[in-house]
RNA sequence: UGGCCCGUAGUUCAAUUGGUAGAACGUCUGACUCUGGAUCAGAAGGUUCCAGGUUCGAGUCCUGGCGGGCCAGCCA
């Protein structure tokens, strides 16, 4: 059992930052007394999907809960629903939170290991004539119900007497009725305005193989029934969860007092909504069934695991979601305010290496043939320890074809015939020329060199508007990049007109494939989940495709892109 | 003529519990730079949903509207 905290412990929350409401309360309690100043959360996902960026906020709010006050927090499984729990998600799950930088108090625990408990609870409902078999088939306990404007009629098996209840529950654990005849409901009322107290079922018969109990049992506890006696045996004191559950919560308390038992405060705050992308788990699992996209895991989709394969760092996800906030308004959060924290956190701790998406040939007309200088360049300007590496630089290079331009545009400072660039960490170069085919598309271009600017600074002082990045053509390799945009080209992709669904709006563009990248050779041999920045391009992370010839990488996010603006603008028109 | 919850810059959140509205992201300027990046400086942006009321004073309290979200699974 959880302890109380220790009594020198001192709250280690910013005390500059204003508190969330739902730390307000935690706080609150704790200088009450209540639960002897004890804290203790849980998160308590179902095992039918994987994690979300949504699900990230939850468990930074209840582990950072936890941190924050002295407390401890559980991870706990909802798993009441065998057919649409499986093993896969638990592992999935387990991996998801530990990445994010999170561990959990004890092992991780199960509702399905409190089945029995539950069972025993209910019967004590039964005794206590707070709860019926009813026989009544689906569709008549539907039309029973009433609805949100009309009161519910009372079952006709309401009225049962404790000793035949016991009797027919007992029969429905045995398996003696067939799935969907029968059920547990609490007795509260069939009238009352909230619909979750009109006689709400607590167990139904339902043979289908569980990922825990196997076929132990053949009824399984409804989550309204589960939820408060899973936080209640845990000695869960604030049981935090979202805004769906708000009109629950009376039955929460109903259950909890009805059996006399610890009961924890449920509090329930709104849940994160991104904008270009979709946080529903089942229209996520349907992307993946229907191979709309690769799996949970592919680096469009704003699960964990697709964040992370995408290169997005625990750290920024977390800052992220520190940002956010916690409030009970429902809102939808900019996603480049997510890009932004990937960045913030990448520019700090990423290596820059050059790399060209699209090569175009460069040759120095007048450099040496066959020679090859390894010249010095910074592994990150953000980080001096980062240190320095070679790079092979030779006559015949590859820049990006978006840096040469035979005519020039206005502010464009790249290369340009007649027009002096600097190429990083190398040598000023002057364009003289370029060579096309018989289409027309520059094939290659030329230029001729300093050999007084080596490292890329000239002795007369002279300065150069651009600087861009290349590769040598001997020494590249081969890669693959993928660069991803959103999954959805609207903002709210549920926001859809008539016959259509969010199906309709998934961005056909959301994956453009380059197969023929050319990187640097200091990345020979980096391992899946690398993180780099290629300068001017982006952040990048290799990807588990990556093979023994062919390197792949995930574009995590751009760099911001001012050239993009300054050309929208129109300094992109052609001019002097 | 159901119940519950929510409304503060474009967006997401603050505002010492009743003292006259501030931050971040975004946007726009400018500076700097061997990444058109990063960084730095600055600017624009508000009828605090509306209308009354209480008060010396209301984003905050009260009343009434308006707008939005959730709820009629033997899902969670």
């Amino acid at each position: 059992m959880p302890n109380a905290k220790p009594d020198n412990f001192e709250i280690s929350a910013d005390p500059k930052r204003s508190l969330d409401f739902v730390r307000t309360i935690v706080k609150t309690d704790i200088a009450s007394g209540k639960n002897d100043g004890r804290v203790h959360t849980r998160f308590p996902p179902e095992p039918n999907g994987y994690l979300h960026i949504g699900h990230a906020k939850s468990i930074f709010l209840n582990f950072g809960i936890a941190e924050e006050f002295g407390g401890k927090c559980n991870l706990r499984f909802d798993d009441t629903n065998p057919v649409k729990e499986e093993e896969e998600y638990v592992e999935s799950i387990q991996e998801d939170v530990r990445w994010l930088g999170l561990t959990w108090e004890g092992a991780p625990l199960f509702a399905s290991d409190y089945f029995e408990q539950m069972y025993a609870w209910a019967e004590k409902l039964i005794e206590d004539g707070k709860a019926y078999v009813c026989d009544l088939p689906l569709e008549e306990v539907r039309q029973g119900r009433g609805t949100l404007t009309k009161p519910g009629i009372n079952s006709p098996h309401r009225d049962r007497s404790p000793s035949e209840n016991l009797d027919l529950f007992r029969k429905m654990r045995a398996g003696e009725f067939p799935d969907g005849s029968r059920t547990l409901r609490a007795k509260i009322d069939m009238t009352h305005a909230n619909m979750n107290m009109r006689d709400p079922v607590m167990y139904r018969i339902l043979r289908a193989t569980h990922h825990r109990t196997g076929d132990a049992w053949c009824i399984y506890p409804m989550y309204d029934w589960a939820h408060g006696n899973e936080d209640s045996i845990e000695g869960i004191t604030h049981s935090i969860c979202t805004l769906e559950f708000e009109d629950h919560r009376p039955l929460y308390d109903w259950f909890l007092d009805s059996l006399g038992v610890f009961h924890p405060q449920q509090i329930e705050f709104a849940r994160l909504d991104l904008t270009y992308t979709m946080m529903s788990k089942r229209k996520l699992l349907e992307l993946v069934v229907d191979g709309k996209v690769s799996g949970w895991d592919d680096p469009r989709m704003p699960t964990i695991s697709g964040l992370r394969r995408r290169g997005y760092s625990p750290e920024s996800i977390r800052n992220f979601c520190e940002r956010i906030g916690v409030a009970k308004f429902n809102s939808t959060i900019d996603i480049q305010l997510l890009e932004h924290c990937v960045r913030e956190d990448l520019n700090k701790r990423a290596p820059r290496v050059m790399g060209v998406m699209r090569p175009l040939k460069l040759v120095i007309e007048n450099y040496p043939e066959g020679q090859v200088e390894e010249l010095d360049a910074i592994n990150n300007p953000e980080d001096p320890e980062a240190g320095t590496r070679k790079v092979p630089f030779s006559k015949v290079l590859y820049i990006e074809q978006a840096d040469f331009r035979e005519a020039a545009p206005r502010k464009f400072f790249r290369m340009v015939p007649g027009r002096e660039v600097r190429l990083r960490y190398g040598y000023f170069v002057t364009c003289t020329g370029c060579t096309k085919d018989e289409s027309g598309t520059v094939v290659e271009v030329q230029c001729s060199y300093d050999p007084e600017t080596k490292g890329g600074d000239s002795p007369d002082g002279r300065k150069v508007k651009g600087t861009i990045h290349w590769v040598s053509a001997a020494r590249a390799l081969d890669a693959e990049l993928r660069l991803y945009g959103h999954l959805f080209t609207q903002e709210n992709p549920s926001d859809t007109a008539e016959g259509q669904t969010y199906l309709d709006h998934l961005n056909p563009d959301s994956l453009e494939v380059i197969r023929d990248a050319k990187v640097e050779p200091s990345l020979a041999g980096a391992a899946p989940g690398t993180q780099v920045q290629f300068e001017r391009n982006g952040y990048f992370c290799v990807d588990v495709d990556t093979t023994a010839d062919k390197l792949v990488f995930n574009r995590t996010v751009t760099l911001k892109d001012s050239w993009k603006k300054i050309e929208k603008k129109g300094g992109g028109e052609k001019g002097g």
